[in-house]
RNA sequence: GCCCUCAUCGUCUAGCCAGGUUAGGACACCAGCCUUUCAAGCUGGCGACACGGGUUCGAAUCCCGUUGAGGGUACCA
């Protein structure tokens, strides 16, 4: 067995070809690597669904690359499974992709309006011997697979069956037989460095023929695959770790196809809270989950390109730039992650403060729309939500603090009036102060902290006696931001018109009746 | 079963490759400050090297094993 192991990394790969493109790589987790560009890397999503975590994940961590190297980003649409795929997926992707910022250089393109050429690949890998005709039923495998698994043993099919003899085919084939055709996998043992896990070797033992073309003619994933990374010139695969016992068998198509091998990093999956599988149950793992939630695109790419990757120092809310700046392969971690929701909850609310208020305004719309406010006055609506964003931690909450500026008559809870039915004088006081909003000559901030003061002086309160049923009348709440500001951001007219309504409201429902008896 | 991978606070991580640190930061949580309320902000607290063996004067760091977790094991992708 010894003499005829393979080597992957010194026996193929000759001479490095490709210049720049080549990449020195060798990293036990901490082994230097050097990556140059400009790189061609891909992201290839099935269209059977919306844009999971993971994959936007991935995603991410290409775009970074090729930002950072420079390069290309192909978008690869692989629909060959067409049970499961769905055209409408295919612009959801794009979209959720193009939310998130990511713009692909190439693409999409659909895996399907290659098939020919991945069929064509089948045939010349057939010709040259390097794949062979396979005609054994599915059960038979199945069979001697569930025989073996008894046992305890796992079953190869290049040990169980050989390759048919060159007059067998013919004949087989002439008599309409359908069959299969399988890649015949190299001898050896096949080694190969990961970007983000260093070499991994894959037994000889372990490694089997695979079918590449199924018996109604279709080729399976691994050849449309390597069949289009090839055509594509990928320099660079960055993919799930799901994916990383795929390599041998890729690497094998490759290398017969006579292409140069790709450079491979496998992402350690996304795992959900409690190390479960990230679903629905776990709470959002889609793309667009996030965004119908009110997360910003921005919090969402900062806070998944952190998952699994560091900048080296402590920085942690990022731009797009920085990211890009401070990204390295070296830095990507090798271990799975679980996603924490209450992370990206705080990023989000970083972001919602700290980006320009006009692109928070922006992504704020549909949100807006939803609770009726989507012609709003774009001035007052801007110095609501900048009073509001820092304690907001979506655009659905943020949306509904805006409420109260622009509705005309506000839903007092009695829970939270509680204290101020027990002001006997406070509907006069109010009626004082709605006149001194009246009147006073400018409604700004220093104006209406003026009249609120000047009128507690004058009744010989404090002012919190005031300020407190105030903010309960122009936002229905007991917290917010400072009184002064919200009085001023809602203006004269709204703010006199709640402050009327609520001394309405003090009046028409008398106090609670006394604590219950029971004390 | 077999194969591959991973393993530092509850969570995300820095430190590991080139052994010597009070093992650093962030989220969450708790407390204080600020304050007209609530947030934000600031300050402090809590809290980890999975386990067992080696190697070494010295191990989170190097080696071996165990355990745990994830992925794969298709004419799915």
């Amino acid at each position: 067995m010894l003499p005829c192991r393979v080597n992957f990394l010194s026996a193929c790969d000759p001479a490095p070809s490709a210049g720049a493109l080549l990449s020195t790589i060798s990293r036990g987790p901490f082994m230097a690597t050097t990556l140059t560009g400009p790189v061609r890397v891909r992201f290839p999503p099935s269209p059977t669904g919306f844009l999971h975590v993971g994959g936007a994940r991935t995603a991410i961590t290409n775009d970074l690359l090729r930002h950072s190297l420079g390069g290309s980003l192909i978008l690869r649409i692989e629909d060959t499974d067409r049970q499961r795929s769905d055209p409408a997926m295919t612009a959801q992707i794009q979209s959720a992709l193009a939310w998130l910022g990511i713009e692909p250089d190439e693409g999409p393109f659909l895996q399907s309006a290659r098939v020919d050429e991945h069929r064509a690949a089948a045939q010349k890998l057939l010709d040259e011997g390097k794949a062979y005709h396979c005609f054994r039923t599915a059960e038979e495998i199945d069979e001697k697979r569930q025989d073996a698994h008894k046992r305890g043993v796992t079953s190869f099919y290049r040990a169980a069956f050989p390759p048919p003899p060159a007059d067998e085919v013919e004949r087989r084939v002439a008599a309409g037989e359908s069959y299969a055709v399988r890649f015949r996998m190299p001898m050896g043992d096949m080694t190969f460095s990961d970007l983000v896990r260093g070499e991994v070797t894959f037994v000889e033992d372990v490694l089997d023929d695979f079918i590449i073309l199924r018996s109604d003619g279709s080729p399976t994933y691994h050849l449309s695959v390597v069949c289009d990374d090839i055509y594509g010139g990928v320099t660079h695969v960055i993919r799930g770790e799901d994916h990383i016992s795929n390599v041998p068998k890729h690497i094998g198509l490759f290398q017969a196809l006579g292409a140069e091998v790709p450079t491979f990093g496998h992402l350690p999956m996304i795992m959900g809270p409690g190390r479960k599988r990230l679903s629905k149950r776990t709470g959002a793992a889609s793309v667009e989950e996030f965004r119908d939630q009110g997360i910003l695109p921005q919090a969402l790419y900062n806070y998944l390109a952190l998952l699994g990757w560091s900048p080296g120092d402590d920085r942690e809310v990022m731009s797009r730039q920085e990211m890009i700046d401070a990204f390295t392969v070296e830095r990507l971690v090798p271990s799975a992650a679980a996603f924490d929701y209450d992370k990206l909850r705080w990023m989000n609310a970083q972001y919602l403060s700290g980006e320009p208020l006009a692109e928070v305004l922006d992504h704020l719309a549909p949100f807006l729309a939803e609770v009726g406010l989507a012609d709003a006055d774009r001035d007052r609506l801007g110095a609501a939500v900048d009073l509001h964003r820092t304690r907001a931690y979506n655009l659905k909450e943020l949306a509904a603090y805006a409420v109260p500026y622009f509705i005309d008559t506000l839903e007092y809870d009695p829970d939270l009036c509680k204290k101020f039915f027990k002001q006997p004088d406070l509907p006069a006081q109010v009626d004082q102060l709605i006149e001194g909003f009246r009147t006073v000559e400018t409604f700004d901030i220093e104006g209406v902290e003026a009249v609120i003061r000047n009128l507690a002086t004058d009744l010989d309160v404090k002012a919190g006696v005031l300020i407190h049923p105030t903010r309960m009348a122009l936002s229905a709440s007991k917290a917010g931001p400072s009184l002064f500001d919200l009085v001023a951001a809602m203006g004269r007219e709204a703010s006199v018109r709640h402050l009327g309504n609520f001394v309405r409201y003090l009046r028409d429902n008398p106090p609670p009746q006394e604590e219950a008896a029971t004390t």
